[in-house]
DNA sequence: AATGAATGAGTGTTCATTCAT
DNA sequence: GATGAATGAACACTCATTCAT
């Protein structure tokens, strides 16, 4: 019974490894199960189809990502405050679970588009958080979805250079840096 | 002579078209071929493989983004400029050639690690105008590559979410607000 | 022990009702036990294989039909009389028994030809029945095996157009109008 | 051009001598690669599937019989010639394409239910003729339905008989014989 | 220069079978 | 006696690539 779950666990870290180094379709199912020291069909106890499995690890941890973002900043007043909550859980999750990081916000494989359309979304945490800032008068009114963008760029862009070794630095150092600089670029 | 030209420019084109639509794992050489209207065949007589269509698409339209970009940035005095200037170029080409905009910032498909070191990079473009910038007391000494990051991100970002639907205002229109948020961004 | 029979005689029970609708090929041992409400691997504690189920419940079921039919024309007189015996028990078994008759007559896979040589045999008791009543002059003389092809199928096909939808009546209700119809037949 | 044609014909005709052989099930792509002296990948260039092979060769040839034995019937006056001119040709068939009868008649898996309803039907031919045979008082009246399934079976079953090894005579030396039998039958 | 036919290694998936618990 | 987890060979099918014409 624990064995089961322990194994299924298995192959969705490897899966997850393997998926953030080469991507999901230069991974083989042969691929997971070598690097999960099993056979190929037992993935398939677990998961019905590679499809499944990579739904599986994506729904598993955006949601719940998502979720833990939104009580983040339900928690803190100010957008400033916000900001720096929201950008220091997303760089801890880069930080500590990199393969999940890539994994959820480069490699993702059109996922994004078939989450179920009421589902915790992080973008639209981050969203919701500034249209009620500019509704406060925080930050100047503007599209929502613009600054949105801006803002998801500016905090997600850093991960990606820290992949590629532009970046030494832990991102964990560097998030009320980032922060603030979201926050002038919300003031413009 | 002219021929074999046109057939190998339109090999290109619908090949960016499908590489920007499905991503290139997705895309496969008949796939190519049909959109084409040639024989599958015909591909290797222009391009060696698979990998050297991707290849060439992507090193003949990069290198020539970033030097015009470089070039652009050089004629303008100020950051303020420099980043108008490159922001309303990329955002043109990304309203005047969706597929190629995707394809060289979004499915790249790791041709951003093959490129040979000293060739004109986007990226390193703006980092050289951000390190002036700093130099020259225009914008607050910082990291430079997490700049660039944050600026290279809240300039990607909307072209992500118009892509997802999410903005619907050309980004063509975007321009001055995105570059001003940037300087924001910056002076932090 | 009687619940070990039972659970064989469940096994068996599904299997034939899975062989009968999807052949012996399209039936998984996982479509068997989930059908019997078992795991996969309690099928093996009743059957070496699943060649040997298959194997196992023809031979059963084909043996005793066999030395049925026998002893059902032994005790009739003319040839008519058996023929309408032996239709009617091959028509009411159909009826009863649907699954099993497909199975036998019309899945089969090949246990016909594993069938040890000496073992009663359906066809052989016709065919026997038909020699005697050529040598009583009951019937005229002819190759006995191609009469016993003419009067097998005639017998036999009524219960393809049944399962087809073909023919709506109960067999049970065509035995002596076909029983009739054979003896035309070897008169013809 | 003629190079594809002969070997879309090689396939055809190694697939239908596994398929009569073992069934289609039991016969892999590989074998009629291997058999065909091709490779797995040049069957999907001629058929799409292994099914879709299956339904060509039996489309192809299933309504070519029926269209025959139409014609065939329709040339000849009284039923018991038409018995006659259809049972040579279907025993004609048997004995010059063995393979092709039994996967038409034994083999199938299933083609018959999926022939479009008012394709030219094997057993639809023989029952009209029957029918119209009642109609004109040549026969005595009685369901349609179970006359053919006794005709169909008597000449069917010879068939079978000889490919079990059961009859050794060519079948083309027992039409008349089986023909006159089927009218024996009929009258009952 | 272009084609179309062929290739075969590799892919996701299935399934009869084994075995520790 | 029964289970559920695991296995791995085999399967249908794909696709980048080659090459004679």
């Amino acid at each position: 019974m624990r064995k089961a779950a322990r194994t299924k666990a298995r192959i969705e870290r490897t899966a997850l490894a393997l998926f953030a180094e080469k991507g999901v379709d230069q991974t083989t199912i042969r691929d997971i199960a070598e690097g999960a020291g099993i056979a190929e069909g037992t993935i398939y106890r677990h998961f019905a189809s590679k499809e499944e499995l990579i739904a599986g690890i994506f729904a598993e941890n955006y949601g719940a990502l998502a979720e833990e973002l939104d009580s983040l900043q339900a928690h803190h007043d100010g957008i400033a405050e916000k900001l720096e909550a929201m950008a220091g859980r997303f760089f801890a999750l880069f930080e500590s679970d990199r393969d999940l990081f890539r994994f959820l916000f480069f490699v993702q494989h059109g996922q994004l588009e078939k989450l179920p359309p009421h589902t915790g979304n992080v973008v639209a945490v981050i969203r919701a958080a500034l249209e009620e800032a500019m509704a406060r008068g925080e930050i100047p009114r503007r599209d929502p979805d613009l600054a949105t963008a801006w803002v998801f760029g500016a905090v997600t862009q850093p991960a990606v250079f820290r992949i590629y070794g532009r970046i030494a630095t832990p991102l964990t150092a560097l998030v009320r840096e980032t922060a603030a600089a979201c926050l002038g670029l919300l003031r413009g």
